[in-house]
DNA sequence: GTGGTCTAGACCACC
DNA sequence: GTGGTCTAGACCACG
């Protein structure tokens, strides 16, 4: 399991931290009842700050995607998997809105629109696909 | 010139104002020589912080969108709607590009993404119509 | 506005801060619309630490309990009021079932604790007409 | 002697074993004089750490509730049963007059808090008799 | 060993 | 001035 951390993004770390998190346990890589690395680990790992970590944690247990065995560590809830990839594809749905609509403000015809989908839709999925 | 500040949507204000101006002046409205009104009148008549005008501004002079006529205050640069024209579109690219790259990587088939994107556009263009 | 805080009496400190935050809306005493102290000066004033504050005041804006205005402080949402009213409410009602529970569990029998609960009320329900 | 730990309830693991050993001295399960099994054994038939059930066993005796009898174990003190019979009914007394206190602060009226728990004891009751 | 909480002090973006 | 984020280092409860 290796996230990637890049401190100077805007993006909050403990942010990346818990997309990188949902993202594993969406793909599969983390599974359900899967115990994660202890926050000192990771941290030290990440060379970040241990408390950095502990936030990231302390939402993901918000969120219930993660769960406290007391005195084992953190695991991977049962719910998690699903819980994650539905967030996930929702957040799709709406960026894709959100495109579309600055898109057509802008001046974009709906066909100038879908041309450009296509053309980036091919493009990537050939990406993927090597 | 109307433009619209919403203060509490999470984008800073300065940056809401620098997409309007550079959104006029791709669309038209603002042609370039044009002048622009004072940073102390533009505030008080979106009732915000004269210091907020003023970085808009020097940001956009110093993307060259904006040039200083000394003496008489600030106007578009000659060569200011080629390069909203052409930027907006490209971020719009951008955009496009990195939400259909998340959406294949999080396991959503090309077919899926087309799909939600027609609805999408059908939906928001509806919108745009009324 | 005055909250108390008890340092050394196991609950942690962001978390009596929450409460009292969400009381005083639920009671009326802080209405939406109305700003907050600041992080600073309500962590000099409860003599605490400001990130101990942050993290009450992060957490009530994840319930939209409370909400940023951008440069000038944290207001109490529209919604507030009544998330605050029903939160607290249904808290009570787990509280009771836990305590029937627990009372029948250690042998009491329902009219055992229907007197307990008559005699607690009465005088409880004395304490606060004073 | 069963009794039931549930490792992930938020409850300290050595808090739940302190409260059941009470609990079954209260209602005669364990009777004062009786031996109650070793550390060892104990923690081996509930599946957790021994230092978890020693901790236990040393608060309870700090209660004179056990006693070592030395080179045999741990027994139930003489003035074990009335000490947890009171405690536990006094405990619950208190929780009671907590929440009815509550429940009258946060502008339920008094007939309220009745339907309230009457409702759930009814729940409660039936449950417990199933 | 684990996570949970707190303090102290720093830097940033925004108004 | 405001809130948002991060680091560093400490103490605690639990197992």
């Amino acid at each position: 399991m290796k996230f990637n951390i890049d401190v100077d993004n805007g993006v909050p770390i403990f942010e990346q931290l818990i997309r990188q998190i949902k993202f594993a346990i969406a793909e599969g890589v983390l599974v359900p009842g899967e115990m994660i690395p202890s926050t000192r680990e990771l941290a030290k790992q990440l060379a970040i700050n241990p408390n950095t970590v502990q936030r990231a944690f302390t939402e993901l247990q918000g969120e219930q995607v993660l769960e406290v065995l007391r005195g084992r560590g953190l695991a991977v809830t049962a719910g998690a998997k699903k819980r994650c990839v539905s967030a996930r594809q929702q957040l799709i749905v709406e960026q894709l809105e959100r495109v579309i609509a600055e898109g057509l403000r802008s001046g974009l015809e709906p066909d100038n629109l879908r041309n450009l989908f296509e053309r980036q839709l091919n493009k990537s999925a050939r990406q993927q696909g090597e």
